[in-house]
DNA sequence: TTCAATATGGAAAACCTTTTCCATAATTTT
DNA sequence: AAAATTATGGAAAAGGTTTTCCATATTGAA
């Protein structure tokens, strides 16, 4: 339409520095203004190999957890035209594996596991294959939770919110304590648990088995655990949940029960979900940087993906606790 | 490397009609194998002239409102290997022009639009001629809030979410009522409106514009909203609060002043989040079919994109009153 | 004026598939 | 055994860009 070439179109389009005469760019312009012209991603990624896809795998993007992470990548990306693609996969390794083959086939830039699975042998396998062909591709590879692969790993700080959180507990003078742990199948359950342990390990107190209570990370699941805790409650004076929403379900349950908190029993959660400062009693808990972790994680991948890096020092944990209303003092 | 054309790799690869040897089926077979070969869906797509790019454009993925219509859709879409694709606009009319741009530029099959605000006209306008623009590349478009652009909408039933729970509080004997809006640019604000409206007009009830305040969706809005009521109080038994956040905001700040729920006063929701059920009192709302609202979309699109067509009726809005905890029966 | 350097534009190849069309080989039918 | 049909494989074009290389036009320097 121009009356010129493709080539010409190309170089005044993308600024190339190739010159180009006022006059010829003064022509493409003016039928690029008049068609709408946007060159067709599809054909530029071919030639250029590049997808512009960042893909991002998350347990189940309804979780706030998660949806913060992925703000926080849109918000670093978000002038430079990549296309953000999630995938749900509910700790189901298949949806896993499924999401990954399919980044892999669409050539994604970067790939974020953002939910991450102890994977059992046969998926630790294939996932494996799938891993190192798209670091062959040239992706660029972050992975959220403690994995084995040998992919960059970004760690939002699991181990040091529950230790963080614990030693406040133990620092109010409780010295018998309850913990509810998630799925077993993943690493944040482990890392979590970990933290505590790990604090009550310091101060050279045990771990009673008894009262650890394996639970999913719902609201549904502390509900339960408040039921199967219910019976122990005379021997320990606080709950160290090991994320909000439990801790918002085993303290319904109590109430229910007509157990009172703080008055009966202390209860504490991991997350400063909005949730928790709207229940009765607020939750004393922890905030994670999820979103500063999503940011973290897209400056990584455009200083892997763009030319013109951006400066970008170590990821700094900034977690924090939020006290509010949900623990007792019971010092002297 | 399998020693054939790429002709015959593509025929064994895409099953096509045209025979191929079992000798050569093997050979390719072997290759793709060995090699983890995958079609590059960038070269795929500009022959084919598809994406298998799904836009969806949302206010706030963090909002379960729009996680959940985002999963429904992927659930359908799953086994079809497309790329879903979210934007954030946070209601930023730039930010939504920003998107639907580069949804163009990719070529999306399909753009759904979850997160709809009414537009001035210089947006309006722009925002035409990129719609304009997708129809004619063939895209599926998709509106879920009403819109002033032709393309398909399905409604999730704003309007008789606020009719069936003020009609619901109304029954209960309640006559003076107030009601939190959400912010005046979004769709859904007018259309929950709307129904407030009709349910007391239907009754030959007038609405006392000092009672009509003006939210944002958010916790804080709610509280907010309730340091505006206080002083009217006196005046009214319920208060119909048009989304769940506002509402537990404003019954915080309720029982933070001294106001009990539902002994002094009514609230009821809509949305039906997962925290409504665990507040004291837990929330009576309305629990809108979001996922189901996805499941649809999903349908929709691949109606649309698909050559095999799905059966599809029309969607049934399942819209469901939760009686809960915070409304009090005062009649008689 | 002449030579060199620079400015400007285009042709063609490349990116990786799919698809159409054609040619040859194998099989079936008569 | 010849003819007709079917099975099988490849060559080449197409899709829309970018990029390399080359050619011509223009400008500047001597």
């Amino acid at each position: 339409m121009a009356g010129v070439s493709p080539t010409t179109v190309s170089r005044v389009i993308n600024n190339s520095d190739h010159s180009v005469s006022k006059k010829a760019r003064a022509v493409v312009e003016k039928a690029v203004r008049e068609l709408n012209f946007e060159p067709n991603r599809m054909a530029q990624g071919l030639v250029k190999n590049k997808s512009r896809i960042i893909g991002v795998i998350v347990h189940d993007i309804s979780d706030a957890y998660f949806a913060e992470i992925v703000k926080g990548i849109e918000k670093v990306i978000f002038n430079y035209d990549y296309i953000i693609n999630i995938y749900n996969t509910y700790r189901d390794v298949d949806k896993e594996l499924h999401a990954v083959n399919l980044l892999r086939a669409n050539r994604a830039e970067a790939v974020v596991f953002a939910g991450g699975t102890l994977l059992d042998p046969y998926y630790k396998q294939k996932m494996g294959e799938y891993i190192k062909d798209l670091k062959e591709q040239g992706s660029a590879l972050i992975g959220l939770t403690s994995h084995p692969f040998p992919i960059k790993n970004i760690e939002i700080g699991n181990v040091l919110a529950t230790q963080t959180i614990t030693n406040y507990i133990l620092s109010k003078g409780h010295k018998k304590t309850a913990y509810i742990t998630g799925p077993e199948i993943l690493s944040t359950t482990k890392e979590r648990f970990n933290g505590y342990k790990e604090a009550l390990l310091d101060r050279g107190m045990e771990i009673d088995k008894k009262l650890v209570i394996e639970g999913d990370f719902t609201f549904e699941g502390g509900r339960k655990a408040a039921l199967e805790l219910i019976n122990y409650l005379d021997r320990i004076t606080a709950i160290v949940v090991s994320n909000d929403a439990m801790a918002l379900g085993l303290m319904w349950e109590l109430k229910n029960q007509g157990v009172e908190v703080p008055g009966d029993i202390s209860v504490t959660g991991i997350g400063n979900i909005p949730a928790t400062k709207y229940s009765y009693p607020s939750l004393t808990t922890i905030s994670l940087p999820t979103y500063e972790l999503g940011v973290e994680v897209g400056k990584d991948i455009l200083n892997s993906v763009e030319d013109n890096r951006i400066i970008n020092g170590e990821f700094e944990v900034q977690i924090k606790l939020v006290e509010r209303n949900s623990v007792k003092d019971i010092r002297g």
